[in-house]
DNA sequence: TAACTCTGCTCAAACGATTGAGCAAGAATT
DNA sequence: AATTCTTGCTCAATCGTTTGAGCAGAGTTA
C-alpha cells in the first residue's frame, strides 16, 4: 500500500513517452509538440507530481537557495532588515536559509559549513561580534559569493552595504551642540564590530571637533544591545556623571532604556537632559517621549544587500563594491535646549 | 585555470582508493581500516572538500531542512517565535527556510510549492488572514508534515500549538471587573484567523457573563496589527464612545498605539482610562507607562512547535495533536481603579 | 585441510532530474 | 530524385552521493 513518489519516470510510463520528453514538456521546450506536451503536463497534474528542484539543481550545478546569518534577531532592526531581504530574494526565485548567530562566533561557523555543505548559492552576513577574519576566510577561498551588511569588515575581501556610522552620530552631536549642550555622554558601542567602533570613534572625534570633553567618565562601553542594558548604563552615567546634560546611545534600543532610567530618576527627557538613539526603530516613534534618533533606512539597506548579492552571483569576476547609506536625524521629542549651557 | 570542484571521486583518486571507501571513512564507518580512514580525511582536508549534502539527501530519499512560514515579521511577536523556532532546529541540526508571507495568501501558496519542490522536510505554518482550507489541502493531501502554530485551522487536519486566547482575554476582564470598570471596549480582531475570533469572541462572552454591555460601539474591529493602526481605533473610539472607561487591546502593539491617541487626547493611562494589551512583547514593559497585557510565552511556543513538527517527521503515523499554551496577566501601569463605577 | 567467518575494501546501481547526441520521418530545397 | 532541413522525439551519460552485493585474503573453527 506504500504509494512511491511521483517522478518523471512514473509519468513517462503512464503517458508513454520518455523521461526526456517529460522533462521537456514541462519546462514548455518547444521542441516538444502542444499535443504532447498537454497530454503530459494533464497527466503529471492528476498523479500529482511535484517537480525535484535538488536532483535538478544537482544536475544543472545551481542552486536558488541563498543563505541569510544575521546576529541578533531580538533586536527590532535586524527584523527590519531581514524583512527587505527575504522580499527581494523571494521576488527573484530564491528561497532563503536563515540563521540567527545570536553573537556567538560557533553558531555562525557551523552554520558556515552548513550552508556551503547544503549547496548554498551565497551569503549575506552580518558576522558576530568579534568575528576574525580566519573564520569567515573559507568563503573568499572558495570565492563564495558573499555580501556583508549592517556590519563590514577590516579586509577588504568582501561587497558590503553598511550605514553612514560617523555621519549618523555626527549629525546628533551638530544638533545637540546647536542646542547648547556641553557636557554630552555616550552609551554603547562596547561591541567588536566595524560598527561599534565607527559609531563610537565618530562621537569622540565630533566631540571633540567642538572643543567638548570625551573623557571616561563621559562614556559607558556597553556591549549588549537591549532596553535593559540601556537602563543599567543610564543608571551607572548619572551615578558617576549627575552633571550630564545630554547623551547619544549606539542603538535605540539602548536610548529607550536609558530614558526609562531617566524618568525613574524623575528627569524629563527632553527637558532636564536629551537623549538620541540610532537606528529608528518603528517603537521610536511611539514612544513617550518620542525618540530623537538618527534614522537609517533599513529595509533598504537590506534590499540593497540582496540585490548586491544576485549581482556577484550572477557576475562572479566584477570588482569588490562598498555601498554606504546615508542615515538622517529625525529630531521627536527627547531632545531640547541645554538647561544650564556651559 | 578552471579549478574543479572537490568531489569524492577527486578525493578517492589522490588517495587511489574507490569512491566507497572515502564515503564511508568520511563518516567513520569500521568497516574502513584506522589508517586509510586517517589518510583520506587527511587528503579531503587538504583538498578543501566539501560534503554535498543535497546529492546525498537525494540519495537517501530524506532532507534536513525545514521551511517556516510566518505571517507577517514586523510584528515582534512573530520575531520572537521565529527566534525560539530557528533555535531549536538549529540545536537539532535542521536547515530553516523562511518564508514572510506578510499576510498575503499568494505569496504563501508560492511558498508551499517552492519549499515542496525543494524537498524541504517539513512545514511549521503560521497561516496568513483568511487561508480557505483548500490553499493548504495538497499538504495533507501529501500527507507532509506541518504543524500550525499561533493559528490554528477550523479543520482539525493539522498538529498545532496555540494560545489559550479565550482564556488570556478572561483574565484581562476579570481584572478590569474587579477593579470597577463597566463599560469596557475592545479593539482589533478583524482578521479572519482564529486567533482573531477566539480573542474577540472570548471578549464577547466574558463582557456579557459579568452583565457588561458589549455592543458594537465598544467594538472596533481593525485587521490590521500595529501602531498607526492602533492609534487610530482609538481615535475612532473616544470619538464614538468618549464614555470608555476601559479597553482590551488583540495585540501589544495595538495597545502601544491606543496608549499614543490617549495621550495625544490628554488621557491618562492607568488613571483616567485603563489598557489591557495582548501578547507581552518586550517593549511592553519599557512604555511610559508601562503595558499591563496578557503574557505569552512566545519563545516557547516556538520551540513546542518545532519540537512537535520533529517528532511528526519521525513518526508519520502518530494520532494528531493540540498544545495549548496558558497565557497569565501581567499587571503594570495601565490599568487602575475605575474612576466612575457604574 | 576444508569450511567458515571476519576484515577491508571495490563495483555498480540507484536517487531524480538535465542535456548533448542521435535518429526516423516528413517537408522543403535543389 | 537526391539532398538538406525540421520536427519531435529517444538514448544514455551525468551531477555527487549512498549502499547492497561481492570478493580476496587472513584468521578461526572443526
Amino acid at each position: 500500500m506504500m504509494r512511491k513518489r511521483v517522478t518523471l519516470k512514473t509519468v513517462a510510463q503512464t503517458v508513454g513517452v520518455s523521461t526526456s520528453a517529460v522533462s521537456l514538456a514541462l519546462r514548455n521546450h518547444p521542441r516538444v509538440s502542444e499535443a504532447k506536451r498537454e497530454e503530459i503536463k494533464q497527466a503529471a497534474r492528476s498523479l500529482g507530481y511535484v517537480y525535484n528542484r535538488s536532483a535538478a539543481n544537482l544536475r544543472k550545478g545551481k542552486s536558488d537557495i541563498i543563505s541569510v546569518c544575521i546576529n541578533d534577531m531580538a533586536n527590532p532592526v535586524f527584523s527590519e532588515f531581514l524583512i527587505g531581504i527575504e522580499d527581494e530574494f523571494r521576488r527573484q526565485g530564491k528561497l532563503v536559509i536563515l540563521c540567527n548567530a545570536n553573537e556567538d562566533r560557533e553558531i555562525q561557523r557551523d552554520f558556515i559549513d552548513r550552508m556551503l555543505e547544503q549547496g548554498s548559492a551565497g551569503l549575506l552576513l552580518s558576522p558576530v561580534n568579534g568575528t576574525p577574519f580566519s573564520e569567515i576566510e573559507d568563503l573568499v577561498r572558495h570565492d563564495f559569493p558573499t555580501v556583508l551588511f549592517s556590519r563590514s569588515f577590516e579586509h577588504g575581501h568582501f561587497d558590503q552595504v553598511i550605514n553612514d556610522d560617523a555621519l549618523g552620530v555626527d549629525l546628533a552631536v551638530e544638533e545637540l551642540v546647536r542646542r547648547g549642550h556641553r557636557r554630552i555622554a555616550w552609551i554603547g558601542g562596547g561591541q567588536k564590530t566595524s560598527t561599534a567602533n565607527a559609531r563610537l570613534t565618530g562621537f569622540r572625534r565630533a566631540v571633540r571637533r567642538h572643543g567638548l570633553p570625551a573623557g571616561s567618565e563621559l562614556i559607558n562601553r556597553t556591549d549588549i544591545t537591549s532596553l535593559e542594558s540601556g537602563r543599567i548604563a543610564m543608571d551607572e552615567l548619572l551615578q558617576i556623571t549627575p552633571s550630564v546634560s545630554a547623551v547619544i546611545c549606539f542603538s535605540d534600543l539602548l536610548a529607550l532604556g536609558a530614558l526609562a532610567s531617566c524618568r525613574a530618576h524623575g528627569l524629563e527627557a527632553g527637558r532636564e537632559i536629551s537623549i538620541i538613539g540610532y537606528d529608528d526603530i518603528e517603537e521610536a516613534s511611539y514612544f513617550v517621549p518620542a525618540l530623537t534618533t538618527v534614522h537609517v533606512d533599513k529595509a533598504m539597506i537590506g534590499r540593497t544587500a540582496a540585490k548586491m548579492l544576485l549581482k556577484r552571483i550572477r557576475k562572479p569576476g566584477n570588482d569588490l563594491e562598498t555601498k554606504i547609506i546615508r542615515p538622517r536625524l529625525v529630531i521627536r521629542e527627547t531632545v531640547g535646549d541645554a538647561v544650564n549651557p556651559g
